[in-house]
DNA sequence: GCCCGCCGTTCCGTTAAACGAAACGCATGG
DNA sequence: CCATGCGTTTCGTTTAACGGAACGGCGGGC
């Protein structure tokens, strides 16, 4: 009964994390993917947290019905209210189920990756994304973090549709860090582009961020005209130049319109 | 905009609650259980939580990924983060222990093989599945994704019973890729086969996901009534053919009301 | 335009909860 | 009988959570 929990990369480090809050989280988190009972001693192994620690986490969860403990022994089991709660997060996913739906059929009839994002902090953020059923494929640098805007299709675009102010604020502050040759580095050229984007309604990144990857991305409104999110399409530009991708326009803008209506 | 968010009874007190832990989490249980992206103030109403605390708690949540703004807004909603666990939950739940109990007996009864079912954001996904101890399997595509709705009698079972809105929603933008001749791949043809679902109380797949396999599903009720899952028996015809199975619905309802009760 | 009120966000001094080394209890088994 | 491994409890220290108060931005009313 030697048995090892992998705790599965997935779950940043736990016992770095200052909140109590999110390290009992990411217990809670090592646990369920166990699919099984797990004691307190595997627990210590696949966290890294101190044995008093996890015990008062775990008890505490017991306590208030989160967890219980495997019926005749030691090991945590999850609980009635865990078990409730999940199933109320997964029901009220039904938006976001929408626009999965709607970005897997574009993606089916395209057959290029498409992804959904919004602009976060100053970076372009994933909502969702998915791949085209092609074997090249590119992993953007998810995860924490997002994407610099100045120099992908979705920045740029969404950057371009910020109200005056902000984009003035955010343009005098972004690195404009070099990616590539095409990668524009110079204020007024992308003040200039962000122009041209908002009056022809698309963007392109052709290499700009990755050689040998385009993109293009159009607005996704709200019901109010308000640009709340990008939707782009992505590929390698050996099976997908940049002038088939703007071939595409037409129908991203269908699948943004129809995004758009899942929102508020 | 001045809706109300109510706190559902069962969950106790939150401001009452000493542990930041348990607090957050009463914070999450009245997010989810909204339904709906929710601001600040109505969870303020909701939680009677100060303000501040709120503030950190969702943030929090927000930096770790288990929460996301709306976009264009600044009501939260619910994170990838968070959607996953919520799908490894229920995949490992000590409830489980006891569904699997009733699925393997139903399976020893009727010797097919049985899965229950639930749908997470747009596809079929299998919460547990036991096997009939015959040669020939055959195995679905688990792992990550799930399966099309549209084609399975599972997933039509879910689709039926899903709200209104929501449904309208779904079926406007399912894909309905065709996998054999008898896929329905018909809006109008697969919208009557949902209301006949609901008025017959089971779903049929004949032959409709794979050439020689048929199904029937039956739908798993939580105690107010609500579907929240989808128990059914599979087979290949040359063993199983759909009147047989369809024998089996009495079995299977009975079964489905046991597992019915193990949810909340 | 101007003000007012609402809401989200930030500040900061106070307080109490989280922390974890160490010790304890209790099996098991060598 | 002691050695070992695991779960549990203790307790002095530390640090994160707390929340009243103030701030800032946006929108509606006048």
């Amino acid at each position: 009964m030697n048995r090892v929990l992998s705790l599965p990369a997935e779950i940043p480090e736990i016992a770095g994390e200052t909140s109590s809050t999110l390290k009992a989280f990411g217990v809670l988190e090592v646990l369920v993917r166990a699919g099984r009972a797990v004691t307190l001693s595997e627990l210590m192994q696949a966290t890294d947290l101190p044995k008093p620690t996890l015990h008062r986490t775990l008890t505490l969860f017991e306590e208030a019905g989160f967890l219980a403990r495997e019926p005749g022994g030691r090991a945590f089991i999850i609980g009635e209210r865990l078990s409730r709660f999940a199933l109320d997060v997964l029901r009220s996913d039904a938006a976001a189920a929408q626009r999965r739906t709607i970005l897997r059929a574009l993606v089916s009839e395209i057959t290029e990756t498409c992804n959904l994002a919004v602009l976060k902090k100053g970076t372009l953020v994933y909502l969702d994304r998915v791949e085209a059923p092609w074997p090249l494929r590119l992993h953007m640098a998810e995860g924490g973090g997002g994407l610099p805007p100045h120099c992908c299709a979705s920045g740029k675009l969404l950057l371009a549709h910020l109200p005056p102010p902000e984009r003035q604020g955010l343009l005098g502050l972004l690195p404009l860090e070099r990616f590539t040759e095409r990668t524009i580095t110079d204020r007024a050229v992308l003040e200039s582009e962000l122009d041209r984007i908002v009056s022809v309604g698309y963007a392109v990144d052709n290499e700009e961020y990755v050689l040998g990857v385009a993109c293009v991305a159009v607005p996704v409104r709200s019901r109010d005209g308000d640009v709340i999110a990008s939707l782009a399409v992505q590929g390698a530009t050996a099976r997908l130049p940049l002038m088939r991708a703007i071939e595409f326009i037409p129908r991203l803008r269908a699948a943004a319109a129809e995004i758009g209506s899942t929102f508020g």
